[in-house]
DNA sequence: AGAATAATGTTCAAACTTAAACTATCTTGT
DNA sequence: ACAAGATAGTTTAAGTTTGAACATTATTCT
């Protein structure tokens, strides 16, 4: 990176105070954990190949749906407005590694999938990109792995019941 | 939101195959949880008071220290390049929610402070604030709050030394 | 069928973000 | 003192992201 990276670690420490409410803490914690791994994983993906952290994500969901998935599909599960997508979507369809196809069915949906190139692309990423993973989180041991996925189920669920933007009706 | 938010329930659970590497299970819950907290901080702000969630992050660190902060350091603690904080910067202060100073021992540096407006403007926001979390994680029992704090402390420790950006060459 | 409503994707303006190049200033080593 | 290097913050180009407005196409309700 041009700039100060992440932040030191006696900086980091000190960054949440044991003062506030555990859901505060708990929030400031994971959004640490977040954005230094993303920072990480961007500059891999740049230095390597290229390739931006939203276009991996983007090739990533692709390529578990070889038939492809419709942009709004798309926009949910990367969690990212569809007018986003649209603008990813060209660039990586600029690129060559996906294409869009409309369906019979309904003339306004788009079908989004991976072509050869991308497929190839996002094969040779993946493996790397799992190391990457395993070597930042390389000091945690396989029980709080397994703790902190299960407690995250949890957590995601709990904000799924609660946040306005998935309550029903 | 404009556009289809998060993704719905089913969908998510279907997000992380329970075949792949514990650390990339991991990484995706954890960022799954991040994406939807973010969303609704951001939409809330929004909503409420009228500012961005990264202006928010900003105040959030100014008030923590009423001297004031460096723009480097302040660019550290928010994990963003120093080149984003200076139109954040510059932002906050046409707004006259912060004043840049500069200090006599090295011209170089600018010292970042919230003017009262700005600090009245935080008190505001952050008892706010802190109900949304505490209602988005009012699901999870407090022993497994307690749990998550100390476990991601310990993912943090891991990246802080395993990633290139904070390794000691 | 026809009108109202909903859904899908695009376009647009504004804001955010990175990474690199740059200017100005300070520090270090000789 | 002075050159070389390091540090602080700004500028710039390219790309990302949101949120709102929009056009098109489907669906639902008389």
């Amino acid at each position: 990176m041009a700039q100060g990276s992440a932040a030191d670690f006696e900086t980091m420490l000190a960054r949440v105070p044991a003062g506030n409410k555990l859901e505060l803490r708990l929030w400031l914690r994971m959004l640490s954990c977040v954005n230094l791994v993303s920072a990480e994983i961007r500059r891999n993906l740049r230095r390597d190949f290229d390739v931006t952290l939203p276009q991996f994500d983007v090739l990533s969901q692709l390529q578990r749906e070889p038939k492809g998935l419709r942009l709004g599909e798309l926009s949910r599960r990367l969690m990212v407005t569809k007018g986003n997508l649209t603008g990813l979507i060209d660039t990586l369809a600029d690129a060559g590694y996906v294409v869009r196809e409309a369906i019979p069915d309904d003339r306004r949906v788009q079908m989004v999938r991976l072509t050869k190139a991308g497929a190839a692309l996002f094969a040779r990423m993946a493996k790397t990109h799992e190391g990457w993973l395993a070597e930042l989180l390389g000091d945690i041991n396989k029980p709080t792995l397994g703790s902190l996925i299960g407690e995250l189920e949890q957590v995601k669920n709990s904000i799924h019941r609660r946040s306005a933007a998935t309550k029903k009706h």
